[in-house]
DNA sequence: ATTCTAACA
DNA sequence: TGTTAGTA
């Protein structure tokens, strides 16, 4: 299938596609025209892509965790430094939790002092 | 009608 | 990332 027809089953768009593949995460072949092909199995692929994109994975770090990914739907890591890595990113995410819950009560009692001082 | 590359109000 | 120009 060419390209509107990918970002037609995925949801993704045409842009965002050849961004995924000038990043190395999907390897289309081309017609004599230029044309990108894509495999019925880019469909599934591109999915994973956008989990781990949700997931706040970077580009370069989902290139590298693709491969260690089972072919479904669903990521299942197979590469357990790939395991390791992403309970490191967990971490990170709590960290930053942490200091996003710090800022708020900071805000809160801003917040509150100006109610006081009506 | 579709896709491609390159570039930016 | 969107969008647009000029092509093939």
């Amino acid at each position: 299938m060419r390209i509107g027809e990918l970002s037609r089953r995925t949801g993704v768009s045409e842009r965002a596609l050849r961004y995924y593949e000038e990043q190395g995460l999907l390897h289309p072949e081309r017609r004599p025209s230029g044309y990108r092909v894509y495999r019925d199995a880019d469909v599934p692929q591109v999915r994973r892509i956008r989990v781990l994109l949700a997931a706040g994975l970077g580009i370069a770090q989902i290139a590298q965790a693709l491969p260690c990914l089972t072919d479904d739907d669903l990521p299942a890591p197979t590469c357990p430094e790939l395991v390791a890595e992403l309970v490191k990113h967990r971490d990170r995410i709590g960290e930053a939790i942490d200091e996003l819950e710090t800022t708020r009560a900071n805000l809160d009692t801003i917040i509150g002092a100006d109610r006081r001082a009506g």
